[in-house]
DNA sequence: TTGTAAGCGTTATCAA
DNA sequence: TTGATAACGCTTACAA
């Protein structure tokens, strides 16, 4: 092999001139052979493939990126968080998106939404300079406002577990309004009656969303919403313990914290004031994450179908890219209350989590 | 733009031709001043830079990867396990190779060292198709032989954290023996006489290097193996806890787990079966992970440093894919004792973690 | 059933 | 300082 070009530069790859010489044939039949689509004679398909296999060629990927205006490169956007990965909605959502991606016969690249992915528009470029087929961001906030200059066609993108406010980009999330609700209402048919919550980044849709959720149900439950009892911090277990220590001066006899990780800091604190979870007060979470079902007491959640998002998100991009959706995709999944032991109150008994069992 | 091509398919996207058209000079002439390095006069580089902008012109990556013979593209290959983004070790690893690739412009995709990686022989295609220019393994056993079939030159590949035995595949990894001999070392200087030894896998490298520190470090200090007290099990904390009730029915007095998630499987198992921990039972961890800190009593561990590990392996990578190395890169990063509570006996004073403050 | 040749969008060599 | 042009490796009309 390597005798085909003239006097090109050799890389030492097999190319389909090498098989094409190999064969004696024109690399026209060895492409028509390799796709399989057509009509070459069984003989000459046979001798093409065993060439091909005997020359280990195999055809490259730039060269028919190129021609086809495809890359087969799907970009999973991250925020740049530390550690990012050790999150468990990233690290599912990663999970959830490989997963299809595979299947779906993508490669999956990850880039993170830093200062340099704004200032340099890497979002465009990436198009741009079609390194890549499609664009999945796991984790966005309502600032990502720049994301609106991405033209309607030709440039496939979707959310996963988050949107833009007023945005004709396509997402996929959870019922972040109805899980608040569900929280709130859990714990109030529990015989609660002060429900604080400890809620995440505002700019974050989930957030955002979940607050509105909680102020619903109070209000729907002719409770008075008391800012008091409202914060909002940080996603981390370390934020929500401090702004728990806030809330609890005030004596909720309850409390929705704004996601499993965050509960975990909130029955810190509690543990640390004195006050036993459930007897004293009842700690709901949301996500569901696996360490949910481990916690002491296990925790009540409302469980937020995270790597099913996630899932879901890249098979509707991949249609998006092969130009199977055209319009605008918002799939909102349900969520579901998950009672374990933080709330009191009566159990659902056989459920323990979604990830037992793998 | 978009009118250069004589009678092309267009695809909606600006080219090189475009820009020469519209500034009225040769296509060279345009690559010339975008690449810098050269000699084009400042009036026709203004110009080329105006239309540039104007038309949003961006190379397209896959005409450049055709000529240039690169990609840009690392492969990080991951074991095929369920959530293997929500484990520590992997979660880590990808943060300090992603860091480290992005440092040095290098995209990367994600690759899973599943059945069909091998059975396809992925890791070869990736290369012939010219898809990435290197790879890094993260969490390899050393059943992964086949990847031996790698030609020694033009196929930049490195591990991170573990590696293959006789094999001329380079290499990034901590001294698992030496943290093994630490361990139990330091068991020994708290007063422990009947350590135990809750092992991993014994086909992952860092599993088998522990277990040999281990017993290197019994045999050095005159106490006999007892094979009763050293049980393998997976890596995860449910393996450990059920390993860890056999290994007590033995009684130890300590116990050294494979790793930092053993590690509290080890504890749970105690605190179950009445041992106090560290005043009945000493245990002591390995790898220092995030949750080390924070586990009740707080894990003395060995620290092994993940991250770096996977920041050193990419930048080797991307230096063997330049050139700039030819030979086998085996580097060993040590390892230290992070002395907290779960030991009992002394306790340094400061640190806490290497994770804290960020 | 197969071959010819144009075209995909760059870079780089060699002249001018 | 610039321009023609070959080359990178493949796909795909269009001919034969």
């Amino acid at each position: 092999m390597n005798n085909g070009a003239k006097n090109g530069v050799r890389n030492g790859h097999t190319t389909i001139k090498d098989i094409a010489n190999i064969v004696g044939v024109s690399t026209a039949t060895v492409s028509l052979v390799l796709s399989k689509n057509s009509r070459i004679s069984d003989e000459t398909s046979r001798k093409v493939f065993e060439a091909v296999n005997n020359n280990s060629y195999r055809p490259s990927a730039a060269a028919r990126s190129l021609v086809l205006n495809k890359t087969g490169n799907i970009s999973l956007i991250v925020p740049q968080l530390s550690r990012v990965f050790l999150q468990p909605f990233f690290a599912l959502s990663i999970n959830g998106v490989y997963d299809a991606c595979i299947e779906k016969g993508y490669r999956v690249q990850i880039d993170v939404a830093g200062e340099e992915f704004v200032r340099t528009r890497k979002y465009l470029r990436l198009f741009q300079e079609r390194v890549v087929d499609g664009m999945l961001y796991i984790g966005s906030t309502f600032s990502d406002t720049y994301l609106n200059e991405l033209p309607d066609e030709g440039y496939p993108f979707i959310f996963s577990g988050s949107y833009l406010k007023e945005s004709k980009l396509s997402f996929v999330t959870g019922d972040n309004v109805s899980g608040g609700r569900m929280a709130v209402k859990h714990l109030l048919s529990v015989g609660r009656k002060k429900i604080a919550h400890i809620a995440g980044d505002f700019k974050v849709a989930s957030a955002f969303d979940r607050f509105k959720g909680y102020k619903e149900a109070l209000e729907e439950s002719g409770i008075e919403f008391n800012p008091a009892l409202a914060v909002s911090c940080d996603f981390t277990e370390e934020g929500a313990f401090i702004a728990a220590q806030k809330v609890l001066a005030h004596n909720p006899d309850a409390v929705f914290a704004g996601n499993d990780i965050m509960a975990a800091g909130v029955m810190k604190a509690l543990k640390e004031a004195g006050r036993k979870v459930p007897e004293d007060v009842s700690v709901c979470g949301m996500d569901d994450i696996p360490s949910a079902a481990l916690m002491k007491p296990a925790l009540t959640t409302v469980r937020y179908r995270i790597y099913e998002m996630a899932h879901l998100a890249a098979k509707k991009l991949v249609d998006m890219i092969e130009g199977k959706i055209t319009k605008k995709v918002g799939e909102v999944l349900p969520v579901e209350l998950v009672i374990r032991e933080s709330c009191g109150g009566k159990r659902e008994s056989g459920i323990t989590s979604q990830w037992s069992g793998s």
